[in-house]
RNA sequence: GGAGAGGUGCUGGAGUGGUCGAACAGGGCUGCCUGCUAAGCAGUUGUACCGGGUUGACCGGUACCGGGGGUUCGAAUCCCCCCCUCUCCGCCA
């Protein structure tokens, strides 16, 4: 949500920024509201003050047993509260449109965002790791996956349909070691590991701007209020809601472990082969709470995080800055971390490191108290993935495959499966 | 799931139709006093929104006593619905 002042005084700034994001937000709509509302505001609450008044003097007239004037009065304060419902209906119903066309409204684009409205248009920051070279024409990991009987997506189809699935022996070890291993990392570098809810309330869906327009990309469970998380960005950005910081605890640096469930309506097409697209996939995140003058640098600690997993298990990457009109709904600069994947001889997505600013904190409201004291100020959130991992999991096969079929297990994960050093065939 | 109790400001805790944004106490802040600390004395101390303005000094107004609706000239106070917390019982990993 972008503060009042924003639009109200300089509407044309807010107007631009849109533009660069090529969004078709409701701005004109919500000026035009928000300027009738006031107006209608301030004429219910001479109204209110008016009977105020008027009330305070009925009783003094009936207390002071000047019955007709006090009757008298009160007959004319009961037409006024008449005036007064009408208008409050009016107000309210104004002001709710106001509110939600605020909600409808994107993020602004930080200056420092590339132009553009789709992925050609990103700005490449730098690259890591050297793409691997095979002696034999590499495999995607929907070829190698299977025929190493860790990965089954038959028998998940069988379970819950297409977009799912089941991981068998080694493969769900690996998954968990990858987990694992993110966690421990994050927390040797100084992240508070945090255990949330994988069901939210829609308010927290607000806080981090999925609802109300991205509904459709959710699954919500029947008979409740509760929808399954689509990201543990949402439960942990809205661990504070409500509450005031103080500033001596920030920059506050949060990683969670949660199962990410997306109904990912209308990528029909999009992925269809292999674990790159589920409805269902593990995510390590991480959270930053800054203040807004530390945010920008909060933002790179946050991408070197992630990179630096990839690092930890040697995979080939490369960071590029979203383009303004590619970005998410509530970010204001992003940076996506892509890791090469040989089977598919391209970089994909693997993290998406974002700083929100203060969007989220009036959504969900996270403020802090400034060091100095005085009134509370919203703080800006950020967050990333510290990795993706069904992704690192493919990144893990098709660049550590080998010709036989098989394939090395990084060393880093070692120590978590057993000392484990190759995945061959089983089952 | 069943029964009961309760939700008031930073905290504790009064208030059962008007003079209550809310007693009193604690805490915080300011000043006095003080070699320092403690104690004491005096004052002060919420948030949001709307309007005005020397545009975040200030002035006026409205709203806020868990949330929503209702009764009334007027609601923290009366009525209805909902949510949450606590205690006991049941069930359960």
């Amino acid at each position: 949500m972008l503060a009042r002042e924003l639009w109200r005084g300089d509407a044309a700034r807010v107007r631009q920024a849109l533009a660069r994001r090529a969004s078709d937000a409701p701005l004109e709509e919500l000026i035009e509201t928000d300027t009738r509302w006031r107006r209608v505001q301030a004429e219910l609450e001479e109204a209110k003050a008016e009977r105020n008044r008027g009330s305070k003097e009925v009783g003094k007239l009936l207390g002071a047993g000047r019955r007709e004037e006090g009757e008298a009065l009160r007959a004319q304060m009961a037409a006024l509260g008449e005036r007064i419902k009408g208008l409050e209906g009016e107000a309210s119903a104004l002001s709710a449109r106001v509110a939600e066309l605020e909600l409808a409204i994107p993020n602004l684009p930080h200056e420092s965002v590339p132009d553009g409205v789709d992925e050609r248009s990103s700005r490449l920051e730098r690259r890591w790791g050297e793409p691997p070279t095979f002696p034999f024409e590499a495999r995607p990991h929907w070829d190698i996956g299977p025929e190493l009987g860790i990965v089954d997506f038959e028998r998940a189809s069988t379970l819950a349909g297409a977009r799912f699935a089941v991981l068998w022996g080694s493969g769900a070890a690996l998954e968990r070691a990858l987990v694992a291993y993110m966690l421990d990392l994050h927390r040797r570098a100084g992240y508070r590991e945090v255990y949330v809810p994988f069901l939210v309330k829609g308010a927290c869906l607000v806080g981090t701007g999925q609802l109300p327009k991205f509904g459709e990309d959710l699954f919500k469970v029947e008979g409740t209020e509760l929808y399954l998380v689509p990201t543990a960005e949402v439960p942990v950005t809205n661990l504070h809601r409500g509450e005031v910081l103080e500033e001596a605890t920030l920059p506050r640096r949060y990683c969670a472990y949660t199962p990410c469930f997306r109904a990912e309506a209308g990528s029909y097409g999009r992925d269809v082969r292999g674990l790159i697209r589920q409805h269902q996939f593990d995510k390590v995140e991480l959270v930053h709470l800054a203040t807004p003058e530390t945010s920008y640098a909060e933002l790179e600690v946050l991408v070197a995080q992630a990179e630096s997993v990839l690092q930890g298990l040697s995979l080939p990457y490369r960071v590029v800055t979203l383009a303004a009109g590619d970005m998410g709904f509530a970010a204001a600069k992003t940076y996506d971390v892509e890791v090469w994947l040989p089977g598919q001889g391209c970089y994909r997505e693997i993290s998406s490191c974002s700083n929100c600013e203060e969007f989220q904190a009036r959504r969900a409201d996270l403020r802090y108290r400034p060091a100095g004291g005085g009134k509370p100020r919203y703080l800006h959130t950020l967050n990333g993935s510290g990795l993706a991992v069904g992704r690192t999991l493919v990144a893990i096969l098709e660049n550590y495959q080998r010709a036989d079929g098989s394939v090395d297990v990084p060393e880093a994960l070692r120590p978590y499966l057993g000392g484990l050093e190759r995945l061959l065939p089983e089952g």
